[in-house]
DNA sequence: AAGTGAGTTGAATAGATGCTCAATTAATGC
DNA sequence: GCATTAATTGAGCATCTATTCAACTCACTT
């Protein structure tokens, strides 16, 4: 650590034109704030989503749940990922505990339905990732980057 | 595969009142449309983005390089996760390659920035994703959910 | 009540992921 | 040119994850 605060005091000499302790405080300070901007326990809910959608079952089920509009049953769904039945249902299980799919029973047959957080998540990952060339497109989107101004 | 399709015939047949082949042929089809409408290679680029999301470290430097506004030198962003410099480094390539964010040498300094992509993805993430009660949100969600039925 | 089919659960395992250490490249200063 | 510092790269390892199999619960049928 005494090393890290070393190399950003030589940082900011370069950048301020000269630096003292108190210069790498309060930057430190400064960063503090940005990473405490956002709540820890935030974090951990928006990672717990994330999680769950950065699978290739799960998130083709979401994209089929959030495209049908409407619940679709297991037995529908298992026409669309490549997994048996038990795979299915622990990748459901752990959708509905993401709160990104929710789940009714009906009878025998048990019916799933994309909430809205899905279809918010997926509508912006169709808006802001290119497919295009897979590999090529990075350089592409940040073209000036600048900073998202338009965020919203 | 024969046991899911008999199952989806039951189901059907449960639904319609009656279900011929035909008609299972029908919805298999119709599922198999809903899946298609999103090209293979566009969800593998949207999973690409998702798990090199899905994960605190790289999440953490998002997040505090979205609030930020502006590019923060490697030795900054040393400050505000818990890894070693090469892990760092690590997190911030995998970040580039998904294009979330754009790195730019600066003399002996390098100095990265959140991409219009990771500022819309955490928008929306921060709109969508209560904190509060973790477990209690969903079926809250979902509410009437609408359709999104505009499954072209 | 016994049987059957729909779906879930838990344990086990193969494979993916994240991190650290050591070595390396690139820029600056002597 | 040699030393120093910023940052990256690759190998290795420990951990986490995704999937499957087997056992189970619940609802319906007979």
């Amino acid at each position: 650590m005494a090393h890290a605060t070393e190399r950003l005091e030589r940082y900011l000499a370069d950048e301020l034109g000269e630096c003292r302790n108190e210069d790498v405080e309060r930057r430190l300070d400064e960063l503090g704030t940005l990473e405490a901007a956002v709540g820890a326990d935030r974090v951990a809910a928006e990672l717990d989503v994330l999680s769950a959608l950065a699978n290739e079952t799960r998130y083709t089920l979401v994209r089929v749940l959030v495209a049908a509009g409407e619940e679709l049953c297991v037995c529908e769904l298992n026409a669309v990922v490549d997994v048996t039945e038990s795979g299915l249902s622990h990748a459901l299980s752990a959708l509905v505990d993401s709160g990104l799919v929710s789940g009714r029973k009906d009878g025998r047959w048990k019916k799933y339905r994309a909430t809205n957080r899905a279809v918010a998540l997926v509508t912006v990952l169709d808006g802001s990732v290119s497919v295009s060339r897979e590999s090529d497109d990075r350089g592409n989107d940040d073209g000036e980057s600048d900073d998202g101004g338009s965020d919203e």
